[in-house]
DNA sequence: TTGCGTGCAAAGGTTTTGCATGGCA
DNA sequence: TGCCATGCAAAACCTTTGCACGCAA
């Protein structure tokens, strides 16, 4: 077995502090390309993709496949090791991502294994619905 | 206001009909068109997306995406009590959609409206993580 | 120097749309 | 007979991939 040496390249940097300045907020690929390309050190559509799949994969951002028809979206994932025991539920209106630390959560782990042999991966899974502000409207 | 007379076409009532007898299974667009063509009645691609859509709008199929950029998934709607219980399971090593049928999915909901206020839509929540025949190996 | 990362362009796949034709009412 | 629905093909999208070059280590 061989460990991955990955490279720090610019883009890279610069990639994952964008998304880090923004907590809180998703933004699809194109719009991600659209930034850069505004300024004077743009970054390439397959160079986004290809880092934004590592981030996924290393678990720093968070990927969302919504219904809108306009892609996925990603969202940088602030406190990557404590989610594992958290909700996340996404407002499909305002778009908001709510984590939510429940106790509960670990029930409905267990009782997915128990009484149907799924091991859940909680820590992947999105709740979609209406946040609270949203649903009084 | 006028109201909109829908036709009945002979490929509308087989996809419904298709659809209806297989509850609780979900189907692409490219699985759909796939099983019409092996017949003698096929049924375009672009036909299949346009009733699919009608059917949605109407509520009686539901749409989900997942995450595997296999497209969109289309599922029969069954009577409201039961999609009550309605889970989707993604097992994230062989790729299988399991279908559960479980009444503590409504416990799951009443605990985030009351408690965190959030308003669940259980239908587009796909639940990541092993399956029992993949979690074994 | 080594070999991973980048960028471009092309390919791949899904979904939508334009337009002439077919078929329901 | 009206006019909606269909089918085909092309277009519009989003995302991935091949390949030569650039750059980090």
């Amino acid at each position: 077995m061989t460990t991955k040496a990955p490279y720090r390249t610019r883009q890279q940097r610069e990639l994952l502090q964008y998304l880090r300045a923004t907590p809180g907020m998703h933004h699809t690929a194109a719009e991600i390309h659209e930034h850069f390309n505004g300024g004077e050190r743009p970054i390439g559509m397959a160079t986004i993709y290809r880092q934004l799949e590592r981030f996924v994969d290393e678990g720093i951002v968070r990927k969302y496949v919504l219904e809108t028809g306009d892609g996925a979206c990603y969202e940088y994932e602030q406190e990557a090791d404590e989610c594992l025991s958290h909700f996340h539920c996404k407002c499909e209106k305002c778009g908001r991502l709510i984590h939510l630390e429940c106790a509960d959560l670990e029930e409905i782990r267990t009782h997915l294994l128990r009484h149907h042999g799924f091991d859940w991966h909680a820590g992947k899974t999105v709740f979609y619905g209406l946040c609270e502000a949203c649903r009084r409207e």
